[in-house]
DNA sequence: ATTGAGTATGTAACCGTTTACACGGTTCTC
DNA sequence: GAGAACCGTGTAAACGGTTACATACTCAAT
């Protein structure tokens, strides 16, 4: 069957020790010339590839790490285990990759998981990053990890991220410079996402600021579900003033909210704007362009595992990472149309154009 | 730090051997119910996991399984991968997951890496699944695996599909129905996938039974890259009469295909119809919805990992599982448009609505 | 010639599990 | 009441690597 050569075949054919062998794998000691030829010939010959598994148990280290993501079906978590699995194979790990559905009573049972395949570190997305018994555990324990989009706010612990409020409130404020003035906050399930409720507060922040009365939130589930979207929205359209644009706190919620605001017959941007927040590549390929947060997510990724293997290495910081985003305003994005019940309808600016990060 | 308490500190806390922890944590043997008793009982004050290492390096036997695929970001696979974790997770096993971006010549060191992870079998997606040196190798060692999507042809190999030309000849005799003649076939690297020769060759086969003369094929790169696409739309309608409809071996390469298309004032689908294939979920939420072959991506996943448990058991069957497809036949496809230079532009059947699969 | 440093190599312990085997105690059978 | 059968438990040997330590050898310096 299976790897019946072991070290210890190469060895035998190599004519010396498993330790000589073991040596000039990793380089961890010279052997002579003649000696490292022929355990380099013996390995080809035998095809052997060490067991990873025989050299963690001895090291109590592997060379893996955990990623844990709420799903892989919404692009923005695909995109950044893209970038943290390129990396990891450029540095020779291999990724375990675990979701949890947004469910954050699944988060401990899949941590637990990798841990106990001794990952040598974890890169996590979870639903609430400062009070988390998870990651307590993982402190306590020593295991070292990087969240991706967390943004923790009381407790220090390392992190990937952007300015989540911040840029949702520059793209609220952008809405508001294009004459909205009843713009309605959709988001997923504040409970399963700290993105989802920072981001409202840059919502909050913006129209408090601008003087506005900020309408009452509306909480979705993450499953893209047009139809249950579109009821979502009728009954929340008859029961009050219809607003002029929406901000989807991510791409994937405004997508289907927009496939859902056609369905009732309404157009997109016409009668509605509507923007999203991550910058998930599709949205560039729909017509018109989805405006968003442009978040470079693969490099998300990818920083997030490179700080992590400073971390294997010794290094400590717990600083949450801002890098830079980038507001598209475009596509799903104009001016409101004219208020027949308002008094002075602004005109608001031309469309298109984009604004610098903030971060 | 981390990992202190093994099964020793567990049978010291318990006051019994290593060994009647060890029974009592896998139940392959009893034990009194007062030791058992006492054995959870320091299994949970110590919180207690067994190093899954330790237990690895004893049976040569992993519960983890390795998945290979092209990319994370195609979500097509992410969802394959999506159906796999969970089944995988539901089963006690984790999973290593790699990605070879398209490039055939990485397979060969994605799986030997895996292999080194003792994985006990792997899910892959791969460019050929016939001349495959890999899958070779995989076979002389005796390591179990089933492919996604990949439709072996000469050599039986357990893979799980859909019939990929049947699907496409069924999809373009759709658009020939809706009177299309002039049918352009876009396909991802003939050299990095079996589905798009696949799926081209089902188009040939509509075409000469309804005595059309197929179009060269355009093979692109697989990055989704409008403007690289319309400049090569753009030398192709220079060249020769433009075509009314293509098919587009997937639908991530049809939904940028569309955005060239629009991008070079064209409509879709009054001056352009267009389809793709996979059913990814964006494809519901584009308007107009987007023409494709729905395969049931996350069920092939997770039907594909159901027969790697199989194998784990036992099981030989290197059959290749078509599951049922559908035709959906909406949006983005529409009767051709009048041609001024053709005798008679037949009516096509009026659009929308569904075909049984051919499966 | 003796010592010391340095180098190449081998021996064996160890990492945390599983499990074959041995052993002692109880219960059953005749 | 002797032996068989069974049961619960412990001891120790793997599994495939890494690595501390020991050993043997070479060579330069005294």
């Amino acid at each position: 069957m299976a790897r019946a050569v072991t070290i210890r075949t190469v060895a035998e054919r190599a004519g010396c020790s498993i330790a000589t062998v073991s040596r000039v794998i990793n380089g961890t000691a010279r052997a002579s010339a003649d000696a490292e030829a022929r355990v380099r010939a013996a390995i080809a010959e035998l095809e052997f590839r060490p067991s990873e598994i025989g050299r963690s148990l001895k090291t109590l280290r592997t060379r893996t790490v955990g990623v844990v993501i709420p799903s892989l079906t919404n692009p923005v978590f695909a995109s950044s285990v893209a970038g943290i699995e390129a990396e990891a194979r450029v540095r020779g790990h291999a990724l375990l990759v675990t979701a949890t559905d947004y469910d954050p009573a699944r988060e401990r049972a899949v941590v637990d998981t990798l841990v106990a395949q001794s990952v040598a570190g974890l890169v996590l997305t979870v639903a609430d990053p400062d009070s988390n018994p998870t990651l307590d555990m993982l402190d306590a324990e020593g295991i070292p990890y990087v969240l991706v989009y967390n943004e923790p706010q009381r407790i220090p612990r390392p992190a990937v991220t952007v300015d989540n409020a911040g840029a949702t409130r520059a793209l609220t404020e952008a809405l508001i410079a294009h004459g909205h003035r009843r713009i309605l906050f959709i988001a997923g399930r504040f409970s399963s996402s700290d993105r989802s409720r920072l981001r409202h507060q840059g919502y909050l922040a913006a129209m408090g600021a601008a003087g506005l009365s900020p309408e009452p939130v509306l909480e979705l589930d993450y499953i893209a579900d047009a139809p249950a979207h579109r009821a979502a929205l009728e009954s929340l359209f008859g029961a009050r003033a219809r607003p002029t644009a929406m901000i989807c706190s991510n791409d994937l919620l405004a997508l289907s909210i927009i496939a859902a605001v056609r369905a009732m017959g309404l157009s997109v941007p016409g009668d509605m704007s509507v923007a999203g927040f991550d910058g998930i590549a599709i949205g560039r390929l729909v017509t018109p362009e989805l405006s968003t947060v442009d978040q470079p997510t693969r490099l998300m990724g990818a920083r997030a595992i490179e700080r992590l293997f400073d971390m294997f290495e010794g290094a400590t910081g717990r600083a949450v990472e801002h890098l830079p985003y980038h507001l598209r305003l475009t596509g799903t994005l104009a001016a409101a149309p004219p208020d027949p019940g308002a008094a002075s309808p602004l005109p608001g600016p031309p469309a298109g154009g984009s604004c610098a990060p903030a971060a």
